[in-house]
DNA sequence: CTAGGTGCAAAAGGTTTGCGGTTAA
DNA sequence: TTAACCGCAAACCTTTTGCACCTAG
């Protein structure tokens, strides 16, 4: 990654932290580059695992409290699907995620969908005021499509 | 309700459970009346308070494993918002769902929006196939937007 | 008659919390 | 300097499971 965008991500966080009262830290930093490393939505157990190979101190707890931070100053989102715990995307665009029922991967669906997501006005009662929406596609993705011919 | 209405929701129920080779118990009964009684969107807690008005002697374990029968075999639907326990609907419309973030409430979205889910087309990779989607609106409510004035 | 379902209690996740020590600003 | 945060362990809440008994078909 070029210095540029380094600065503009830790620049990014500082200034989001900041926004919502809230100082940054070393294991926040830590957690949200985890996150940015891979974008394959993981769990908050997953990322432990993932952070603690930099930082073999950090504990659960505090990747929980890190994620909570992240969401509450609007840089990370929770995404529920599946039975399973909760996992988290960094990714801020306006998207879809689909669910493979088989293999249980998650994809963004953002590149073809911008237009239609922006565009989507869902007709509420009077009195309603929306802050953002999620859309959820189950299905089954080609890989696993493939295997069960 | 009129005699032909009941019958049908018995067969329906009845019906629905057979093709997915399970029986018709008078706890999953219990449980689908229950759930159909008051379209708000309960909690499989919710549900044992109010099913064990009716039948003291229900666990919850039977109302879980109910709830799991009645969504294995197309009649209901988990719907995962906020960060409490997954909720459950009989609601079988394609439709959003409005969660207030400020009451919790959840409301269906669909006397406006039918033809619109119908008719969009999202755009998948090459291979995927899609079985259904989900929709979660967040925002605020009307009461809560009065009452913050 | 018997596969499948129920009720109970206990266990298993996943997530949050209380607290003493640490750190960012 | 000090409010906020970390790490640990324990608690908490929701959901699942094992097992003996029961029941729908």
């Amino acid at each position: 990654m070029r210095t540029v965008e380094k600065q503009n991500k830790k620049s990014r966080l500082n200034e989001s932290l900041k926004n919502s009262g809230m100082k940054l830290t070393r294991q926040r930093k830590l957690v949200y580059d985890t996150l940015l490393e891979k974008l394959d939505h993981p769990t908050a157990e997953d990322l432990f695992f993932r952070a603690r190979k930099k930082q073999p101190e950090i504990s659960m707890a505090t990747v929980y409290n890190c994620l909570e931070a992240l969401v509450k100053c609007g840089l990370v989102k929770q995404v529920k699907v599946g039975k399973n715990a909760v996992r988290y995307c960094a990714n801020l665009c306006e998207h879809a995620h689909f669910v493979c029922e088989v293999c249980g991967a998650i994809f963004d669906l953002d590149r073809d969908n911008r237009e239609k997501f922006k565009n989507m006005q869902i007709k509420i009662p009077r009195g309603f005021k929306i802050h953002n929406f999620e859309i959820a596609i189950h299905g089954t993705c080609s890989d696993c499509n493939i295997l069960r011919i």
